[in-house]
DNA sequence: CTGATGACTATAG
DNA sequence: CCTATAGCCATCA
């Protein structure tokens, strides 16, 4: 059974928002999904995307800049090579948060709730 | 209900 | 930098 279809419509519609040259660490998705704590919910509705998905989960990694994948493994590569396509560049096997580091405006943030009317 | 699992995270040594 | 520990919580057996 994967993720509920309505959390991971919200996880999703975060990620989309991440833009290139920009990347955000599971746990920032899910806080700014509005799911605090829900960090591994993230992993697990990025795993569940199909392949001809349009979402950029490459622009999802870990908090401490690394990527969730082994070091060198098939899913590690692509996403590194993704990223570098959005001109992210990895250092030391990470990525230098303190220049990518999305930073989502105020407005980002209460442009997602379509039900909470501020 | 109980226990295991995981594209996570924070803290300590 | 690394390992160990402890939280976290939806999902699954």
């Amino acid at each position: 059974m994967p993720v509920a279809a309505d959390k991971a419509e919200r996880i999703l519609a975060v990620v989309v928002d991440i833009p290139a040259g920009a990347v955000a660490s599971y746990g920032q998705v899910a806080d700014v999904a509005g799911m605090p704590g829900r960090a591994r919910l993230v992993g697990r509705a990025l795993r569940e995307l199909p392949s001809g998905s349009t979402v950029p989960w490459h622009r999802v990694i870990t908090a401490s800049g690394a990527l969730a994948f082994p070091t060198d493994s098939p899913a590690w590569r692509r996403q590194r090579d993704l990223l570098a396509d959005d001109g992210v560049v990895l250092e030391r096997g990470k990525v230098p948060l303190a220049r990518y580091r999305w930073a989502p405006s105020l407005d980002e943030l209460l442009w997602k709730p379509p039900g909470l009317q501020g």
